[in-house]
RNA sequence: GGACGAUUAGCUCAGUUGGCUAGAGCAUCUCGUUUACACCGAGAGGGUCGUAGGUUCGAGUCCUACAUCGUCCACCA
């Protein structure tokens, strides 16, 4: 039964599962949330790029407050009359997705090695349908976070238009000499079989052991002896006057692992005098250090360890064996020879492990493609700039505001520390790189990517049949890294092969309305991942900013301050199952108050309880008002009567006043708070108590509750539509109800209703009355039918106040305040 | 090793450019079924704002040092 709309009837209790849905619906049907249907004149761009959700799994909490901050700022900038549109779209997440259907695979199916036995295009197929299913899935989710996302411009890094950016980006760095091939020594993932960026390695202490060795008449330390097979060069500082005598160049013999080797010593200005004993072997192949020093004197460089994670057969006897194993025995093998001098048992060190395979990575040296972040070939404010020093630009001259600020200085620390980005992924799922390959003269050989192929490097395929397209795909963020743009570009348009990539994007409406974006709200987690990449890419692909502010929120943690995990499953808090038991808006409250950008915050169910209560609070207050304003009644903002008529106004007017201020600082916690105070501890506990006793309350009513439905909306859009099209069908007021949607338009301060006498005025009576509350519950034992109040308590109220302190304490005191 | 945070009531946290008699929610205690709400109402207790200095008429807020916890970065052999 549809009670709802018999006001008489209506539930003492708000039950969100009844109509969240629908509303959404409706929505959805209204077009309102597409910029291009909206009612008005609206000019002032407001856009948000929808970080995209991976195409993997279900959204998490995290998720949720993200959906919730941004639609807070989409929803406020759409009711002030602004061109508001909010981008969503999935990110195809590499990696990520491939090792999850991977993996899939090979349970469902009993598949042991996907890739091999399927062959790439299968494999890519079963991708694109995960991806399919997982998306659809992830959509449902979004919508039920309330997210007033204009779904009518999705996006998804696969699709042929961003591939065609994707492309276009490609070509033109590598014509600008920004992206080059070459071999770097990389971080190589043998679990994974692929090459992994800098920022996706995590580091981890361990404890191991450290190994001093004698070398001929060197002492050299090690943690990593099964690297050591091919050491031939010892490295010295050329200060160091412990082996002033020896010279650079100079060589002598001496035993070592699989018997005498000759070394030469080298000398540079990378070591450490202080550390150890001042002298190190270099294995160029497997380490960083390593190999700068090779490639500043002309080194030879060695591979020891193969891809999958095993020794050479330069290992000799150990050939084939995985590190960890042949650690030990290698070191036997040394201890019989008496070529180790000592062990520290109790050494940490820190290692490189994949940050999605959580295995630990080798150093490899590989052609692989990289971008040159330190070319000063960039065009920025009429200079030719490195990607690095545009990057320091945009937000040292303020075109990019960081909220909080703080991570400004974390972000220009990144920068500092930035290496030339391995944008190469040996892996299927992405796009893959824009490169081919021609084996130059008649060799019968395969085609290997050395230096002895042509290259071609271009948005279509070159002529003829010998060219064989570069397997390799991109790392993820080159495409997430386009984002803000690429999903403002026209579909049909980006069809056309004819025109440039600055064609496209002069001849793009969408581009030229929305572009720059205003704010990019996301975790701090991945600043230096996309928000650094984003403005990398897009001020060299566009000449443009990708958006005008970062707005950085924390993680979610459990109860306790833990991370949720999906090994204990009794720290997550999955915001389905909230929703479902407390409604979004309780859930989406829970996420708001309290938190500060930049800083994690902790959830709980008690804390999505409370907000429920504070959101049943609101229907109880909307109830009150209709079951006191007669139906069909028509509404008009009347001159206020009394002091608490007056008193309400100015709080009210000095409340939305409050509430921009907040929002335009980004301080939406603020903003909520001040929000709930009032609803609750002004309107609820004082007026709504006052208007039970004063007459002719109707207008005031309506209009501060349909104010406070508007205000509120941003933040708990589906309690505040359910009661705003309740209110409408009760009473008519101003036309507000009549397109029975709370779009348009934001609440306007009325400055003369503001008045801090009257506020003060309404302050010394409340304060009467809480002292005589107050009061009365100290003496409530003694207390019958009548309370003593002291002459000075009441004096200052007039008879009209006397009689409403009276009747709101249940106590009677003779007139003029007098005791009794 | 470098950088950045945090430290405010029993718990979780706000506190905007220095003006605060330092706030909220939860928890605790007392009272209360007054026709919006027990997912409620009325009231109470509870903090020398990590420590030590400094700047200032005035500091939770700015500066310095230290302590504890946390995060990020780094090519320590």
């Amino acid at each position: 039964m549809s009670n709802q709309t018999h006001d008489s009837k209506l539930p003492k209790e708000y039950a969100p599962q009844d109509v969240e849905s629908d509303i959404y619906k409706k929505w959805e049907e209204s077009g309102y949330f597409n910029p291009d249907n909206l009612p008005g004149d609206r000019s002032d761009a407001f856009t948000i790029s929808l970080p995209p959700p991976n195409a993997t799994g279900t959204l998490h909490v995290g998720h949720a407050a993200m959906l919730a901050i941004e639609d807070i700022l989409i929803r406020h900038a759409r009711m002030q009359g602004r061109d508001t549109l909010w981008v969503p779209g999935t990110d195809h997440a590499a990696i990520a997705t491939e090792s999850v259907v991977i993996k899939k695979i090979q349970k469902e199916e009993r598949i042991k090695d996907p890739r091999k036995e399927l062959g790439r295009e299968e494999v890519l197929k079963r991708i694109h349908r995960f991806v399919e299913e997982s998306r659809a899935t992830i959509n449902d989710q979004v919508r039920a976070m309330g997210a007033s996302i204009d779904w009518s411009r999705e996006g998804y890094t696969m699709e042929p238009t961003l591939n065609r950016a994707v492309n276009e980006v490609f070509v033109k760095m590598y014509e600008d000499g920004l992206i080059y091939r070459g071999h770097r020594i990389v971080n190589w993932d043998p679990k994974l079989q692929t090459t992994v960026s800098d920022d996706e390695i995590e580091r981890e202490e361990i404890k191991g052991k450290f190994y001093y060795l004698q070398y001929g008449p060197f002492v050299i330390a090690t943690s990593r002896p099964e690297t050591k097979f091919g050491d031939k060069y010892v490295v010295m500082h050329p200060d160091d006057p412990r082996y002033a005598d020896y010279k650079h160049g100079d060589t002598f013999e001496c035993e070592w692992i699989n018997g005498p080797i000759t070394a030469t010593v080298i000398k540079d200005e990378a070591i450490d005098m202080e550390l150890g004993t001042g002298v190190m072997t270099i294995t160029p192949w497997h380490d960083h250090t390593d190999f700068e020093i090779a490639k500043r004197h002309n080194l030879d460089k060695e591979q020891i360890i193969d891809w999958e994670g095993k020794l050479m057969p330069i290992a000799g006897e150990f050939a084939g064996m995985p590190i960890i194993e042949a650690r030990e025995k290698i070191i036997e093998k040394l201890q019989s020879k008496g070529l180790v001098t000592k062990i520290d048992e109790d050494y940490t060190h820190s290692v490189a492990k994949g940050d999605r395979s959580k295995g630990l990575l080798e150093p490899q040296i590989k052609e692989q493609w990289f971008i040159d972040v330190n070319k000063q070939v960039v065009n920025w404010k009429g200079k030719k700039m490195s990607l690095k020093e545009v990057m320091q630009d945009t937000v040292q001259s303020g075109d990019i505001a960081i909220v909080p600020d703080r991570f400004e200085k974390i972000y220009f620390n990144w920068i500092d520390n930035l290496h030339d980005w391995c944008i190469s992924r040996q892996i299927w799922w992405g796009h893959q790189i824009p490169a081919y390959y021609r084996k130059r003269g008649n060799s019968k050989s395969q085609v290997t990517n050395n230096k002895q192929d042509d290259i071609y490097v271009g948005i279509e395929p070159p002529e003829g049949e010998e060219w064989i397209r570069d397997e390799d795909t991109l790392d993820t963020w080159f495409s997430s890294a386009l984002w803000t743009w690429s999903t403002l570009i026209d579909k049909k348009l980006s069809e056309d092969k004819t025109l440039s990539l600055q064609d496209l994007l002069d001849k793009s409406p969408d581009f030229k309305r929305f572009h720059p974006t205003t704010v990019m709200e996301t975790g701090y987690d991945i600043l230096f991942f996309w928000v650094a990449r984003m403005i990398l890419m897009t001020t060299y692909a566009t000449g443009q900013i990708p958006f005008k502010t970062v707005y950085l929120h924390g993680l979610v943690l459990d109860k306790h301050g833990k991370k949720m995990s999906k090994s204990k499953p009794e720290t997550i808090i999955d915001p389905l199952e909230m929703i479902e038991e407390y409604g979004t808006d309780a859930l989406r409250l829970a996420l708001i108050v309290g938190t500060s950008p930049g800083n994690n915050q902790r959830l709980s169910k008690d804390k999505i309880a409370g907000y429920r209560n504070f959101i049943n609070k609101i229907w109880n207050i909307s109830r009150f008002a209709m079951m006191n304003i007669d139906k069909g009644a028509v509404i008009k903002v009347s001159k206020p009567q009394t002091l608490a008529d007056k008193w309400i106004l100015s709080r009210l007017n000095t409340l939305i006043a409050k509430t921009d201020t907040h929002l335009e600082n980004y301080r939406l916690s603020q903003a909520l708070e001040s929000l709930y105070d009032f609803m609750w501890h002004e309107f609820a506990d004082w007026y709504i108590e006052i208007a039970k006793r004063e007459e002719n309350k109707q207008d005031m009513l309506v209009h501060v509750l349909s104010t406070m439905l508007r205000l509120f909306h941003p933040f708990i859009p589906f309690v505040t539509e359910h009661i705003w099209k309740l209110l409408g069908n009760h009473v008519e007021f101003k036309n507000l109800f009549k397109n029975q949607l709370i779009v348009t338009p934001w609440p306007q301060v009325d400055h003369n209703a503001v008045n801090k006498e009257t506020e003060k005025q309404f302050d010394e009576f409340k304060k009467v009355v809480i002292e005589i509350r107050n009061y009365k519950s100290s003496n409530a034992i003694k207390m019958k039918e009548q309370i003593e109040i002291h002459e000075s308590t009441a004096k200052d109220l007039n008879d009209e106040l006397a009689d409403l302190a009276q009747s709101l304490t249940h106590v009677t005191f003779a007139t003029d305040g007098q005791q009794v």
